[in-house]
RNA sequence: GCCCGGGUGGUGUAGUGGCCUAUCAUGCGGCCCUGUCGAGGCCGCGACUUGGGUUCAAAUCCCGACCUGGGCGCCA
């Protein structure tokens, strides 16, 4: 907001972050989106009506002011401003729900009923500024491997994968329900030809958990790829990781400093551990899944993100493609981890129409709910591949955030639907 | 769904039966102050989630409700 109309004069709008009057001087600190920006009114500089002007305004009122620029080696950056006027654009009320100063922080679900005064803090609003370079990294990454960005439907009428609970809403006069995972559609499109597509939307989960990494509306980075294994898509995925630490280590500079963190891009391969592999550390019997607390001893052992591949079949969605290896019945399936969550998991998808019958089926799921998805699998489905990667996450640990719901401007959990 | 914690001014806290007309910080109001940048000084304002119970006496102990933090399960 800081329009230099010639060398010295300039216009600042925004909050009133602190007030600090020292009786002859006070000075005010104004916050604009991305900076914070001292105007000085001294008994000497300025007339006296700025003065009881100035006096009138409270903590996060929204001003506008006009006044030259004046580098002084007092003022925090090196300038100030000295107002020529003043118009204040909205007073704000006495005392603020939150502190946007940070003199004393509130406690997370403080912050989230207040949601809008929180986002104003230097800090939070950072996260979100990151979080729009990291969408556009990711826009940018798949745009130049030449993929096609999708929108599949958010109301369905069936569950994807069986499993997670579903959001049940009434469409008409019939049921439908919020999609938990774009999957059946994305695959449609490779029977489409479409090739290589992505989607960036929202994914809907309706299970009643209540921690630090759960959100049941989240952000899902959704691909799917024709004629690629689960190699092809796990190469994929390191290097788009990587694309976007480096893509933020370039062009969020400012706002990592803002949040204090020193971000640490990952090296490619990413290290891979067989699911075999991974149950012998965490000493579990072959076929049971991992816990938390596996998760965080295999996550502690390894220090970094890493691949857990080759997952037993039946701990997979039914679409997920077998692998017969040691007499043992796998899949060529992996999860993405990091140390402190998993971030994404994908697989080489069954493309046989019988097959995937089969598997459906062998899961006990009702294949007439199934027809408008397998009837894509009748007429030539080319071989793919693909994965889900949780947009949330990825921020979450990314910046080392607590809280998934740090993430998200205004998240959704077991509680919360409002604001 | 299970287990363990917690609800004290706007915000964040101290307080484990009487010393509580409740601590401290921040905030807010007033006064002083021309270089603050966690401004400072002085004065003031503002709170025990709720319903029962125990007791001479409850913020404090017990039971319920509501809200809430963490862990587990399940899940991405």
């Amino acid at each position: 907001m800081m329009n230099s109309k010639n060398t010295d004069m300039v216009e600042i709008a925004g909050w009133v972050h602190e007030i600090r009057d020292l009786g002859g001087i006070r000075f005010l600190l104004v916050r604009t989106r991305d900076d914070i920006v001292q105007i000085t009114f001294s008994k000497r500089k300025v007339s006296s009506e700025l003065i009881d002007k100035v006096k009138t305004i409270s903590r996060e009122s929204v001003i506008r002011v006009k006044g030259i620029i004046s580098k002084d080696e007092r003022a925090p950056n090196g300038f100030e401003v000295i107002p020529n006027s003043l118009d204040i654009l909205a007073i704000a009320k006495s005392p603020l729900p939150l502190d946007p100063t940070d003199k004393v922080v509130a406690e997370l679900e403080t912050r989230l009923d207040q949601r809008f005064l929180d986002m104003r803090r230097p800090k939070i609003k950072s996260i979100f500024m990151i979080r729009s370079l990291v969408v556009r990294a990711i826009r940018d990454f798949f745009y130049k491997k030449d993929f096609v960005e999708v929108n599949t439907p958010k109301i369905v009428s069936i569950a994807t994968e069986g499993g997670a609970a579903l959001f049940p809403i009434s469409y008409f006069d019939k049921e439908a329900f919020l999609n938990q995972s774009p999957q059946l559609y994305k695959q449609i499109l490779m029977s489409s030809g479409f090739e290589r597509v992505f989607e960036i939307g929202p994914i809907f989960r309706a299970e009643e958990y209540s921690t630090r990494k759960h959100l049941n509306e989240a952000t899902s980075i959704d691909i799917e790829m024709s004629y690629a294994d689960d190699n092809d898509v796990i190469r994929l995925l390191e290097e788009l990781i990587i694309y976007i630490y480096r893509y933020i280590n370039t062009n969020a500079d400012r706002y990592l400093k803002t949040i204090g963190i020193d971000l640490k891009i990952p090296t490619r391969p990413f290290k891979q551990v067989s699911y075999d592999e991974a149950i012998e550390i965490v000493n579990l019997e072959w076929g049971d899944d991992f816990g938390s607390l596996e998760e965080k001893k295999l996550g502690s052992v390894i220090g970094e993100h890493y691949f857990i591949r080759e997952w037993p079949l039946k701990s997979k969605p039914y679409y997920t493609m077998p692998l017969e290896k040691d007499r043992k019945i796998l899949s060529k399936s992996f999860d993405l981890m990091h140390p402190r969550v998993e971030l994404a998991s994908g697989s080489q998808r069954i493309n046989d129409y019988e097959l995937l019958k089969k598997q459906i089926e062998m899961r006990g799921l009702n294949l007439d709910n199934f027809s408008f998805y397998l009837d894509a699998f009748k007429y030539g489905m080319p071989p793919h591949a693909g994965w889900g990667l949780g947009l949330d996450r990825l921020i979450m640990t990314m910046l080392d955030l607590d809280n998934v719901r740090e993430a998200v401007m205004f998240p959704r959990d077991r509680r919360r639907l409002v604001p």
